[in-house]
DNA sequence: GTATGTGGTTACTGGATTAC
DNA sequence: GTAATCCAGTAACCACATAC
């Protein structure tokens, strides 16, 4: 549980018994372990926003700590708190933990083989902290599937953005950028020839630039709307903003937050064709993450 | 008033451990 | 090998607070 808080950062007791105790009806048994970590102080909690009566737990200090402690967690500087738990951060930061633990619970992909806000494309790109004030972008989510997963077609990678449709489209347009920016970018030192920051980085995605799948959260209708939007404007920066996306290694979907629950929340529901290609000379037709995947993936070299 | 989330308590089950 | 014990996990109560 401590590790699950550590990675996802915000997690609700809902949140902790899809991971902990899947099968059970009730988050009973999450919420008294919950209390006694509290009265350990390895956790605390604050107020869902806008529900006082549901409580968003995050570790303490020492928590983390205990967290680090275990090997299967990768240590990071960042440390929630109090008033960043209960700041604006905080919807943003369930909604990533609602993929998360959704992808645990359905086994598409092991909560601690994830990683939250991470930094790409800073000075050193192999940094295990992803800590750099000079990142180009800072991923909100980086999934590893399971093998079976990446067995059936599903990129051994992916890339998370979550849109909650709260800045301007030409925002989201500038990050889509940065990360195809990200894509062409190598070590200071490197020479031309020699592998990109993303493919030492990710070694498992070989030749294929992970996927960025762009969630919008909220109600799927204002989603929907969302998403046209963004098409549209990528449409018509086909040959400025975006030309990166031409190349065919920037695989770029949309699909609401909810929907995304919906289909994820279902044995093989990650190659649900529920993923609209927001490439501007690709169709605006939902694909799965296989065809995506293949789409994307440079022709064999001879 | 009803529904919901939380926390306290109790009882039960099943597996692991220990003592004989 | 068997009985006793411990403990984790679960369910079912209850009371309380709060939103609708």
């Amino acid at each position: 549980m401590l590790e699950a808080l550590y990675v996802c950062r915000l997690a609700t007791a809902e949140h902790l018994r899809l991971l902990v105790t899947p099968t059970t009806a009730s988050s009973r048994y999450v919420r008294a372990e919950l209390g006694k970590l509290a009265r350990a102080g390895l956790v605390n909690a604050v107020q869902l926003r806008g529900r006082t009566r549901t409580k968003v737990w995050f570790l303490t200090r020492a928590g983390a700590a205990a967290a680090e402690a275990s090997p299967a967690i990768t240590a990071r500087p960042h440390r929630m708190s109090a008033a960043l738990a209960a700041g604006p951060l905080q919807f943003h930061a369930l909604a990533v933990a609602d993929v998360l633990m959704t992808l645990h619970a359905y086994r598409h992909a092991s909560v601690l083989d994830c990683q939250v806000e991470v930094s790409h494309g800073q000075g050193n790109a192999q940094d295990p902290t992803g800590s750099s004030s000079r990142s180009m972008v800072i991923t909100d989510a980086v999934i590893r599937p399971q093998p079976s997963a990446v067995e059936g077609g599903v990129p051994p990678v992916l890339f998370v953005e979550l849109d909650r449709a709260t800045t301007s489209s030409h925002r989201l347009a500038d990050k889509l950028h940065a990360y195809d920016r990200y894509r062409q970018h190598r070590h200071a030192a490197s020479r031309a020839s020699s592998p990109s920051s993303w493919q030492t980085r990710y070694p498992s995605s070989e030749y294929t630039f992970p996927p960025v799948l762009v969630v919008i959260t909220g109600p799927p209708e204002r989603a929907g709307r969302r998403m046209d939007l963004v098409w549209n404007q990528l449409k018509q920066a086909r040959r400025g903003l975006l030309s990166g996306l031409d190349s065919g290694e920037v695989a770029v979907a949309g699909v609401s937050h909810a929907v995304l629950l919906s289909h994820l929340a279902r044995p093989g529901g990650l190659t649900a064709p529920i993923w609209t290609p927001l490439n501007p000379h690709a169709p605006a037709t939902p694909v799965t993450l296989p065809n995506l995947h293949a789409a994307a993936r440079p022709p064999k070299r001879t």
